[in-house]
DNA sequence: GTCTATAATAGGATAGAC
DNA sequence: GTCTATCCTATTATAGAC
């Protein structure tokens, strides 16, 4: 069966897309090269992805699917509002910036994706959103941010999603000292 | 002549090609869609310009003058290091939110530039950043923001660029409201 | 400066053998 | 699950007339 299986080999060839997908954008990577990349030839395939944009929705699905995961473990036993939010920051960053692939491509070919895609992807992001949301509230609530919550959750998400184009992995700077960075600039200390 | 000229008939096709560029995104504009958006047959395209990407090319650095203009202007005559870090925050999303089409290609279609291009256009975005890094420093002589400088300019530029992502226009928020709320949460309040 | 016509190729996708 | 072979269409780009 081809629909959306999730064999092994199948979730081989998706780690492997979102590389080339991170590297060289979605619409100027074509079916060759990640058959290139894959070991295999072109038309071999669509024999696990219906064609490339499915590839596009998977590639995304696992970046999303690895952000909460990480954002959950993070958070877990971690109640000071001023800590949630660092361990959230750090988790974000880890994936964006050491992970490295995924999660990029989930932020930024969005766009590329077909409707039907969309829906499915609409509500992780939902969810990981609600996460930040919670965070952010907690800390306006405690006096430690002052602001509107929306408005906060996005300008720091911007914030982080934009390191993508300039972080240098071979600097200085670990992707947590980033997110230290950052919640002084909002005058979070711990 | 066909090369790089700055005919007012080009300049209507490079505004033209800056909007679907914004909407769609490069790779996925195809040089009918200008052609057609231009009121003109594809092969027409190429007396104003030698190959797609070169249209790519002028929009960008369309943006980049615009925001090195505007920003310039609103610079003029303010002094306060406060102020003048509103300003330009102001007139980098007047020039992402309201003008909307070519500063946001600017930033976001980088990549699908070529080497030769790149060059011409790598001055005017430091130049840009130039701009930011000493009004930051200025905030942080004075004592009104701490912290990194470059880092404080990219966590900044990254909270603004991303809005393009999620601002309605529609919605009850200015950019200038934007503005003033970025600086608030970094703690800077006339 | 724009048109028509068309070249040249690259890209996504399919069919059937192994 | 992969290969070979190939189809079909979209796309960038050119040539020469008007």
């Amino acid at each position: 069966m081809t629909l959306t299986n999730n064999s092994k080999r199948r979730k081989e060839l998706v780690s492997i897309a979102a590389r080339l997908f991170f590297e060289q954008g979605y619409e100027r990577t074509t079916v060759r090269m990640l058959a290139d990349a894959m070991g295999i030839k072109s038309g071999s395939l669509f024999h696990h992805f219906n064609d490339k944009q499915e590839i596009l929705c998977a590639v995304i699905q696992d970046g999303m699917e690895s952000a909460l995961e990480i954002a959950g473990e993070k958070l877990t036993g971690v109640t000071d509002p001023k800590e949630r939010f660092l361990a959230l920051a750090r988790a974000h960053l880890s994936t964006l910036l050491t992970d490295r692939n995924a999660h990029v491509v989930a932020l930024y070919e969005w766009r590329s994706l077909s409707e039907g895609s969309l829906e499915v992807l609409i509500g992780m992001r939902d969810e990981y959103e609600q996460l930040w949301q919670q965070v952010i509230d907690d800390c306006v609530t405690s006096g430690v941010l002052k602001g509107d919550v929306p408005l906060i959750r996005r300008f720091t998400l911007g914030a982080l999603n934009w390191t993508v184009q300039w972080y240098d992995a071979s600097g200085e700077k670990t992707p947590d000292d980033l997110a230290n960075a950052l919640a002084e600039l909002i005058g979070i200390q711990l």
